[in-house]
DNA sequence: ACACCGTTTCAAATTATTTTGAAATTGTAT
DNA sequence: ATACAATTTCAAAATAATTTGAAACGGTGT
Protein backbone atom coordinates (compact mmCIF):
# COMPACT_ATOMS: atom_id res chain seq x y z
CA UNK A 1 0.00 0.00 0.00
CA UNK A 2 1.36 3.52 -1.03
CA UNK A 3 0.59 6.80 -0.02
CA UNK A 4 -2.36 8.53 -2.10
CA UNK A 5 -1.47 11.81 -3.81
CA UNK A 6 -2.58 14.78 -1.19
CA UNK A 7 -5.12 17.04 -1.64
CA UNK A 8 -5.03 20.06 -0.02
CA UNK A 9 -2.00 18.89 2.40
CA UNK A 10 -3.78 15.77 3.82
CA UNK A 11 -2.75 12.09 2.62
CA UNK A 12 -4.67 8.95 2.92
CA UNK A 13 -3.55 5.56 2.38
CA UNK A 14 -5.40 3.56 -0.41
CA UNK A 15 -4.82 0.15 -2.05
CA UNK A 16 -2.55 -0.14 -4.64
CA UNK A 17 -4.70 -1.43 -7.44
CA UNK A 18 -7.00 1.76 -6.34
CA UNK A 19 -4.21 4.16 -6.56
CA UNK A 20 -3.12 2.27 -9.98
CA UNK A 21 -7.02 3.23 -11.19
CA UNK A 22 -6.50 6.43 -9.94
CA UNK A 23 -3.47 7.52 -11.66
CA UNK A 24 -4.63 6.22 -14.63
CA UNK A 25 -7.90 8.98 -14.50
CA UNK A 26 -5.45 11.95 -13.54
CA UNK A 27 -5.05 11.71 -9.90
CA UNK A 28 -6.80 12.18 -7.41
CA UNK A 29 -7.55 15.53 -7.42
CA UNK A 30 -8.23 15.56 -10.97
CA UNK A 31 -11.13 13.65 -9.74
CA UNK A 32 -11.49 16.28 -7.29
CA UNK A 33 -11.62 19.32 -9.63
CA UNK A 34 -14.11 17.57 -12.26
CA UNK A 35 -16.44 17.50 -9.22
CA UNK A 36 -16.00 20.90 -8.68
CA UNK A 37 -17.59 21.71 -11.92
CA UNK A 38 -21.18 21.06 -10.64
CA UNK A 39 -23.09 23.04 -8.74
CA UNK A 40 -23.99 20.39 -6.25
CA UNK A 41 -25.64 22.27 -3.37
CA UNK A 42 -28.00 23.23 -6.14
CA UNK A 43 -28.49 19.85 -7.62
CA UNK A 44 -29.03 18.94 -3.66
CA UNK A 45 -31.70 21.35 -2.84
CA UNK A 46 -33.34 20.43 -6.20
CA UNK A 47 -33.64 17.27 -5.04
CA UNK A 48 -34.85 17.65 -1.83
CA UNK A 49 -37.45 19.91 -2.94
CA UNK A 50 -39.10 16.41 -4.94
CA UNK A 51 -37.75 14.54 -1.82
CA UNK A 52 -41.37 15.05 -0.49
CA UNK A 53 -43.97 12.53 -1.39
CA UNK A 54 -46.88 14.91 -1.50
CA UNK A 55 -44.75 17.54 -3.74
CA UNK A 56 -44.67 14.80 -6.31
CA UNK A 57 -48.40 14.51 -6.15
CA UNK A 58 -48.13 18.21 -7.15
CA UNK A 59 -45.91 18.20 -9.09
CA UNK A 60 -47.54 15.21 -11.46
CA UNK A 61 -51.04 16.30 -11.05
CA UNK A 62 -50.01 19.85 -12.46
CA UNK A 63 -48.41 17.70 -15.70
CA UNK A 64 -52.16 16.76 -16.03
CA UNK A 65 -53.89 19.86 -15.37
CA UNK A 66 -53.21 23.10 -13.84
CA UNK A 67 -55.09 23.38 -10.33
CA UNK A 68 -56.21 26.11 -7.65
CA UNK A 69 -55.07 25.85 -4.01
CA UNK A 70 -58.19 23.81 -3.36
CA UNK A 71 -57.87 21.11 -5.81
CA UNK A 72 -54.45 20.26 -4.58
CA UNK A 73 -55.39 20.37 -0.86
CA UNK A 74 -58.11 17.86 -1.77
CA UNK A 75 -55.48 15.73 -4.00
CA UNK A 76 -52.88 15.68 -1.31
CA UNK A 77 -55.12 15.14 1.66
CA UNK A 78 -53.27 18.13 3.40
CA UNK A 79 -54.92 21.49 4.81
CA UNK A 80 -54.48 24.49 3.50
CA UNK A 81 -52.04 25.66 5.05
CA UNK A 82 -50.14 22.42 4.94
CA UNK A 83 -50.49 23.00 1.20
CA UNK A 84 -49.24 26.12 1.06
CA UNK A 85 -46.49 25.40 2.69
CA UNK A 86 -45.25 22.49 0.02
CA UNK A 87 -46.31 24.74 -2.60
CA UNK A 88 -44.10 27.58 -1.54
CA UNK A 89 -41.19 25.28 -1.98
CA UNK A 90 -42.29 23.70 -5.40
CA UNK A 91 -42.73 27.74 -6.52
CA UNK A 92 -39.43 28.75 -5.12
CA UNK A 93 -37.73 26.25 -6.43
CA UNK A 94 -38.94 27.58 -10.10
CA UNK A 95 -40.96 24.16 -10.91
CA UNK A 96 -44.50 25.74 -10.19
CA UNK A 97 -46.22 29.45 -10.91
CA UNK A 98 -49.13 30.71 -9.84
CA UNK A 99 -51.75 33.02 -12.23
CA UNK A 100 -55.02 34.68 -10.64
CA UNK A 101 -58.39 33.86 -11.34
CA UNK A 102 -61.38 35.68 -9.40
CA UNK A 103 -60.29 34.59 -6.06
CA UNK A 104 -58.37 31.62 -7.09
CA UNK A 105 -54.92 30.90 -7.29
CA UNK A 106 -54.15 28.67 -9.87
CA UNK A 107 -51.28 26.88 -10.10
CA UNK A 108 -49.18 25.24 -13.08
CA UNK A 109 -45.85 23.40 -13.88
CA UNK A 110 -43.20 26.01 -15.21
CA UNK A 111 -41.45 25.36 -18.54
CA UNK A 112 -38.96 24.53 -16.68
CA UNK A 113 -40.96 21.79 -14.21
CA UNK A 114 -42.05 20.11 -17.15
CA UNK A 115 -38.44 19.42 -18.49
CA UNK A 116 -37.22 18.27 -14.82
CA UNK A 117 -40.46 16.37 -14.37
CA UNK A 118 -39.62 14.48 -17.73
CA UNK A 119 -36.70 13.50 -16.89
CA UNK A 120 -37.74 12.27 -13.16
CA UNK A 121 -40.35 9.86 -14.65
CA UNK A 122 -37.13 8.60 -16.86
CA UNK A 123 -35.29 8.13 -12.99
CA UNK A 124 -38.81 6.62 -12.33
CA UNK A 125 -38.80 4.27 -14.50
CA UNK A 126 -34.79 3.01 -14.60
CA UNK A 127 -34.92 -0.88 -12.67
CA UNK A 128 -33.12 -2.04 -9.79
CA UNK B 1 -68.46 28.57 -10.05
CA UNK B 2 -70.00 25.24 -10.06
CA UNK B 3 -69.29 22.36 -8.15
CA UNK B 4 -66.58 19.94 -8.88
CA UNK B 5 -66.74 16.74 -8.90
CA UNK B 6 -66.30 14.67 -5.78
CA UNK B 7 -63.49 12.68 -4.67
CA UNK B 8 -64.16 10.49 -1.44
CA UNK B 9 -67.42 12.20 -0.93
CA UNK B 10 -65.62 15.97 -0.39
CA UNK B 11 -66.18 17.96 -2.89
CA UNK B 12 -64.56 21.69 -4.02
CA UNK B 13 -66.17 24.53 -5.29
CA UNK B 14 -62.99 25.59 -8.33
CA UNK B 15 -63.78 28.13 -11.25
CA UNK B 16 -65.65 26.98 -14.25
CA UNK B 17 -62.87 27.23 -16.64
CA UNK B 18 -60.83 24.82 -14.48
CA UNK B 19 -63.55 22.87 -14.25
CA UNK B 20 -64.37 22.52 -18.33
CA UNK B 21 -60.60 21.67 -18.96
CA UNK B 22 -60.59 18.74 -16.34
CA UNK B 23 -63.89 17.34 -17.95
CA UNK B 24 -62.12 17.21 -21.02
CA UNK B 25 -59.56 14.76 -19.63
CA UNK B 26 -62.15 12.68 -17.85
CA UNK B 27 -62.50 14.20 -14.70
CA UNK B 28 -61.20 15.11 -11.54
CA UNK B 29 -60.71 11.62 -9.88
CA UNK B 30 -59.40 10.36 -13.28
CA UNK B 31 -56.46 12.57 -13.07
CA UNK B 32 -56.06 11.20 -9.57
CA UNK B 33 -56.71 7.44 -10.36
CA UNK B 34 -53.43 8.47 -12.98
CA UNK B 35 -51.34 9.46 -9.92
CA UNK B 36 -51.74 6.73 -8.08
CA UNK B 37 -50.20 4.72 -11.25
CA UNK B 38 -47.15 6.04 -9.89
CA UNK B 39 -45.38 4.88 -6.84
CA UNK B 40 -44.33 8.36 -5.28
CA UNK B 41 -43.67 7.05 -1.72
CA UNK B 42 -40.81 4.87 -3.45
CA UNK B 43 -39.41 8.09 -5.86
CA UNK B 44 -39.77 10.31 -2.90
CA UNK B 45 -37.33 8.19 -0.84
CA UNK B 46 -35.29 8.29 -3.68
CA UNK B 47 -35.22 11.65 -4.06
CA UNK B 48 -34.24 12.46 -0.64
CA UNK B 49 -31.37 10.15 -0.31
CA UNK B 50 -30.17 12.30 -3.27
CA UNK B 51 -31.12 15.39 -1.95
CA UNK B 52 -28.02 15.69 -0.03
CA UNK B 53 -24.65 17.86 -1.23
CA UNK B 54 -22.29 14.86 0.05
CA UNK B 55 -24.77 12.23 -0.85
CA UNK B 56 -23.96 13.44 -4.66
CA UNK B 57 -20.54 14.12 -4.01
CA UNK B 58 -20.06 10.70 -2.97
CA UNK B 59 -21.76 9.44 -6.31
CA UNK B 60 -20.53 11.69 -8.70
CA UNK B 61 -16.90 10.76 -7.81
CA UNK B 62 -17.94 7.17 -7.74
CA UNK B 63 -19.27 7.84 -11.67
CA UNK B 64 -15.01 8.35 -11.99
CA UNK B 65 -13.59 5.86 -10.20
CA UNK B 66 -14.30 3.06 -7.02
CA UNK B 67 -13.12 4.33 -4.02
CA UNK B 68 -12.67 3.38 -0.25
CA UNK B 69 -14.02 5.49 2.48
CA UNK B 70 -10.53 6.93 3.33
CA UNK B 71 -11.16 9.02 -0.42
CA UNK B 72 -14.72 9.36 -0.09
CA UNK B 73 -14.03 11.11 3.66
CA UNK B 74 -11.66 13.61 2.16
CA UNK B 75 -13.12 13.53 -1.17
CA UNK B 76 -16.21 14.97 1.26
CA UNK B 77 -14.02 16.57 4.47
CA UNK B 78 -16.34 14.04 6.50
CA UNK B 79 -15.32 12.35 9.49
CA UNK B 80 -15.87 8.55 8.79
CA UNK B 81 -18.91 8.02 11.02
CA UNK B 82 -20.38 10.57 8.91
CA UNK B 83 -19.08 9.34 5.84
CA UNK B 84 -20.55 6.34 6.93
CA UNK B 85 -23.74 7.33 7.57
CA UNK B 86 -24.50 8.67 4.51
CA UNK B 87 -22.72 5.26 2.45
CA UNK B 88 -24.97 3.57 4.40
CA UNK B 89 -28.18 5.98 2.79
CA UNK B 90 -26.73 5.33 -0.45
CA UNK B 91 -26.04 1.35 0.09
CA UNK B 92 -29.44 1.30 1.28
CA UNK B 93 -31.18 3.18 -1.84
CA UNK B 94 -29.39 0.33 -3.98
CA UNK B 95 -27.11 3.27 -5.36
CA UNK B 96 -24.16 1.87 -4.56
CA UNK B 97 -22.31 -0.92 -3.54
CA UNK B 98 -19.29 -2.31 -1.41
CA UNK B 99 -16.52 -4.53 -1.97
CA UNK B 100 -14.08 -6.08 0.70
CA UNK B 101 -9.86 -5.41 -0.76
CA UNK B 102 -7.72 -6.28 2.64
CA UNK B 103 -9.00 -4.06 5.48
CA UNK B 104 -10.44 -1.55 2.70
CA UNK B 105 -13.83 -1.53 1.92
CA UNK B 106 -14.40 -0.21 -1.50
CA UNK B 107 -17.53 1.44 -2.94
CA UNK B 108 -18.61 1.82 -6.65
CA UNK B 109 -21.83 2.78 -8.27
CA UNK B 110 -24.47 -0.25 -8.63
CA UNK B 111 -25.49 -0.39 -12.55
CA UNK B 112 -29.12 1.05 -11.15
CA UNK B 113 -26.81 3.72 -9.43
CA UNK B 114 -25.48 4.68 -12.56
CA UNK B 115 -28.68 4.93 -14.37
CA UNK B 116 -30.07 7.58 -12.29
CA UNK B 117 -26.85 9.46 -11.87
CA UNK B 118 -27.03 9.70 -15.89
CA UNK B 119 -31.07 10.93 -15.57
CA UNK B 120 -29.43 13.47 -12.67
CA UNK B 121 -27.36 14.75 -15.20
CA UNK B 122 -29.55 15.85 -17.44
CA UNK B 123 -31.88 17.43 -14.88
CA UNK B 124 -28.49 19.46 -13.90
CA UNK B 125 -28.64 20.03 -17.69
CA UNK B 126 -31.98 21.64 -17.98
CA UNK B 127 -32.01 25.61 -17.77
CA UNK B 128 -34.11 28.12 -15.84
C1' DA C 1 -67.91 50.36 3.47
C1' DC C 2 -68.93 45.51 4.52
C1' DA C 3 -68.82 40.55 4.48
C1' DC C 4 -67.16 36.61 2.28
C1' DC C 5 -64.01 33.32 0.16
C1' DG C 6 -59.59 31.33 -1.22
C1' DT C 7 -55.23 31.53 0.14
C1' DT C 8 -51.03 32.72 2.74
C1' DT C 9 -48.37 33.76 6.83
C1' DC C 10 -46.80 33.16 11.39
C1' DA C 11 -45.07 31.16 15.61
C1' DA C 12 -45.23 27.13 18.46
C1' DA C 13 -45.12 22.20 18.71
C1' DT C 14 -43.77 18.04 16.61
C1' DT C 15 -41.07 15.02 14.03
C1' DA C 16 -37.20 13.71 11.10
C1' DT C 17 -32.47 14.06 9.84
C1' DT C 18 -27.81 14.90 10.71
C1' DT C 19 -23.73 15.35 13.51
C1' DT C 20 -20.57 13.86 17.09
C1' DG C 21 -17.31 11.06 19.42
C1' DA C 22 -16.56 6.87 21.76
C1' DA C 23 -16.88 1.98 21.53
C1' DA C 24 -17.47 -2.12 18.73
C1' DT C 25 -16.47 -4.77 14.52
C1' DT C 26 -13.87 -6.96 10.88
C1' DG C 27 -9.88 -8.24 8.46
C1' DT C 28 -4.47 -8.57 8.41
C1' DA C 29 -0.28 -9.30 9.77
C1' DT C 30 2.98 -10.50 13.72
C1' DA D 1 -3.33 -14.81 20.73
C1' DT D 2 -2.17 -9.93 20.05
C1' DA D 3 -1.98 -5.62 17.95
C1' DC D 4 -3.36 -2.67 14.51
C1' DA D 5 -5.84 -0.35 10.69
C1' DA D 6 -10.24 0.66 8.24
C1' DT D 7 -14.73 1.00 8.88
C1' DT D 8 -19.24 0.74 11.21
C1' DT D 9 -22.43 1.21 14.98
C1' DC D 10 -24.53 3.43 18.75
C1' DA D 11 -26.80 6.80 21.60
C1' DA D 12 -26.93 11.54 22.74
C1' DA D 13 -26.95 16.25 21.13
C1' DA D 14 -27.74 19.48 17.56
C1' DT D 15 -30.09 21.02 13.63
C1' DA D 16 -33.55 21.13 10.08
C1' DA D 17 -38.04 20.22 8.13
C1' DT D 18 -42.82 19.66 8.73
C1' DT D 19 -47.28 20.19 10.91
C1' DT D 20 -50.83 22.78 13.24
C1' DG D 21 -54.28 26.20 13.93
C1' DA D 22 -55.23 30.90 14.39
C1' DA D 23 -54.80 35.29 12.39
C1' DA D 24 -53.86 38.12 8.35
C1' DC D 25 -54.21 39.18 3.42
C1' DG D 26 -56.18 40.26 -1.16
C1' DG D 27 -59.81 39.96 -4.42
C1' DT D 28 -65.21 39.98 -5.34
C1' DG D 29 -69.67 41.06 -4.93
C1' DT D 30 -73.26 43.73 -2.10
Amino acid sequence: MKRCCSLENIDVEIPEEIEREVEEKGGFEEICRDLSEHDLARLAAQMKVMGDEKRLAILYALVRQRMCVCMLAELTGCAYSKCSYHITKLKDAGLIEAEHLGNYIIYSLTPYGTQVIGNLKKIEEVEK
